[in-house]
DNA sequence: AGCGGCATGTAAGCTGTTACATGATTCT
DNA sequence: AGAATCATGTAACAGCTTACATGCCGCT
């Protein structure tokens, strides 16, 4: 069974075909819509799972006395990850989701009414800097991006809007009560 | 330091007044805004840290043999809580969000047309299903709520249906990538 | 030749998961 | 009284983070 993250390793390397290590960190480093860290200490220990497991194969890179590896997906890693994703989507994998903001909102109760406005406020300045990074660099993958890569921006794209939506309307809300 | 789920318990502790680990933890298995397992394991070790370190107090209640406690913020527990959720909404914390459809969708070139069609279908009908429970219990959460909370189901809604409609436009874009 | 950034890793520590254990309470 | 459920935990394990180490490469 492959953990989320283990999956979009094998699905990066199966898309963009043989690499290195490196090139699985640089991805998801870049990538705005995956929410992976993907610090060395996770992924070349993950990596070397994953050939472990036999999932991947990998190839010596001759690169001086350091060892690099190409690696590429095996016919079992096509399984295995044929297997994460293939199944029916279950309630789980639908309801999964989390939002930072979200989280902090919860409790704009403890806060002041000048500190909860002054929260909203930056909240809606940096989701807004948040959407300007997202469509640009929507716009500048442009040709070269896998279509259901671009279906992902897509995705983050109408998140950020509806989080923007509902902060907008949370400092409606906190204006009313601070009337009221 | 807190962890945002260190910061959560706390905060529902302060909002529901003295209470035990156990309400803390049955708070979050209820709440469809929150994406914590709030597994055994992981409250009880978190809230006797909290304990250790001074953010929360615990009296001991009158329950037989096995201890049981009721928990209070104490006031360096509401500094922690403020200097966790009072400063100015960063850029990681306005970008940190996760949603497990859309790391699947990334993938789903690897599918065949017919079972990314029905992956795309399930998908729907599971989002649907999920909106549908997050409703339901909003209605029936109703005067009861804080303010802030209902707030949180709010923003669980718009999410919903700004996933909903992308998985939308995901399935014309599918059918029309099959057709041309 | 040295310096900064690329690339590959490892070690320690923390936090969460799963699975189990066990006491207390309530229901029948 | 016995069964189911509530409530509090713990032990083993897995995975991620941070911080560090180290080799390689390109530029000046």
């Amino acid at each position: 069974m492959l953990s989320d993250l283990e999956a979009a390793a094998l699905g990066v390397i199966w898309k963009q075909g043989p690499c290195t290590a490196y090139a699985v960190r640089k991805h998801f480093r870049e990538s705005p819509s995956s929410h992976w860290s993907a610090s060395a200490g996770a992924i070349y220990p993950l990596i070397h799972r994953l050939v472990e497991r036999g999932y991947l194969a990998s190839a010596d890179l001759p690169r001086g006395r350091r060892p690099s590896a190409s690696l590429q997906v095996t016919k079992s890693g096509r399984a295995a990850f044929r297997a994460w994703i293939g199944p029916p989507v279950s309630a789980h994998v639908a309801s999964q989701t989390f939002d930072a903001l979200r989280t902090r909102a919860l409790f704009l109760g403890v806060l002041t009414p000048q500190r909860r406005e002054r929260w909203l406020a930056d909240a809606e300045n940096a989701l807004r800097e948040h959407r300007r990074r997202i469509e640009e660099s929507h716009a500048a993958g442009g040709a070269d991006e896998d279509e259901w890569f671009e279906l992902a921006y897509r995705s983050s794209i109408r998140e950020t809007r509806a989080r923007l939506a509902w902060i907008r309307e949370a400092r409606e809300l906190s204006a009313a009560r601070d009337r009221g």
